[in-house]
DNA sequence: GCCTGTGAATCCATTCACAGCT
DNA sequence: AGCTGTGAATGGATTCACAGGC
């Protein structure tokens, strides 16, 4: 069913298509085209259907898609129809707009565990209960509640650190925020989020405007 | 010397390629060949040299790049060189941490103003010394601030009115934070920056691994 | 000898256009 | 009649490989 070979960019789009999906369920409607659907996430109706071919056969010829059966099938896909367990490390004010992001708490992304090396942040309680850990015990706490995913919101210097030990602890997915690349073994996933990045590129389009 | 169409992800790696040369300027290295700073930023050399092509010649064959010279092409392209004025507008967590982001601050991104419509922190001082306005007077604002760029830390359903407001005061970059696409007239550049679909992204990868 | 700059070749993603199903 | 699913065509971006200059 599944092809050798996704592009990534596919895998975006779907996190994407779900949700325009979700807000589609929201609206209540039940059916929607290709061609409409693409024009909710400003792409082509071609590549939506492209995307979704790479999975198999999900709409109705004639019809279009349903979309509470798409959207189940897209979260099966990707693997976001189960509860995943994560942890945090850095709780400035990133680290808590994360915690915070009702976006995360939707969908079963549960935080277990976050973690600062600053004195003044260990063993306070977060408003969802958790208290705060040093990273010395990033290893041992991985294995008892069981994480699987790590965020990194620390400042970048000391990005690089707190990967090899999230890597150490045998977590295997790690997203960050730093300007710069982790580098990981081949079996850790990795993903980062680069704001000053986009920031330089609107810089650069408006330059050329105006 | 720019050729009509450069790639977006060219754009974005020279702005990727501009934080290791800093780092570079900063360990006091003079001189790096197209392969090496390749392999800090985890691209090829063939690829760097050939965004750096799409603007011209700034190597010297046999010997390299020079660091500084080169970080001071690439600030040109992408219109770092100069300063810029911007506001902020949701100032929750994600808000505060980009007023604090220490990247941003360090490179002329000048932060003129925030607003929120929460009448608790209206009138409220950051610690900047900026003073926190209501939304009603971003027009009014702009102008007399002479505000180039707004950065969107709402909640997503307000997004788009935020950004009809910024547009509506004549702001033509816009950065966002909202897992959605966000409408704005083709003269009006916008980037958005999104952590859900990235964290989705790695879970499917997680998925795959595990 | 070494490293850049670049046309040519390759690879990959997107779009086209239509066959196939309801 | 309408809309999906998909091979074929197109269009871009990346890599190759080497000519050109230090």
């Amino acid at each position: 069913m599944v092809k050798n070979k996704i592009p990534d960019l596919t895998i975006e789009r779907l996190a994407f298509y779900s949700r325009r999906l979700e807000m589609l369920t929201e609206n209540r409607t039940h059916i929607i085209s290709s061609e409409k659907l693409a024009e909710l996430c400003d792409v082509s109706a071609a590549q939506l259907r492209k995307d979704l071919a790479y999975f198999g056969e999900f709409g109705v010829r004639g019809v279009g898609y349903d979309v509470e059966e798409l959207l189940k099938v897209i979260r099966r896909i990707l693997a976001t129809d189960r509860d995943w367990r994560l942890c945090i490390v850095g709780i400035g004010n990133l680290g808590n707009a994360l915690l915070e992001n009702e976006n995360f708490k939707k969908r079963g992304y549960n935080f277990v565990a976050a973690f600062d090396k600053d004195p003044e942040k260990i063993g306070k309680t977060l408003p969802s209960g958790m208290v705060i850990e040093p990273p010395r015990k990033i290893k041992e706490l991985t294995k008892t509640l069981r994480i699987q995913m790590g965020i990194i919101a620390t400042p970048a210097s000391d990005a690089q650190r707190v990967a090899n030990m999230l890597i150490d602890a045998g977590i295997r997915a790690i997203l960050h925020f730093a300007p710069l690349k982790i580098r990981t073994p081949k079996d850790c996933a990795v993903e980062s989020v680069d704001f000053t990045v986009k920031l330089e590129n609107l810089i650069y389009h408006l330059a050329k405007i105006i």
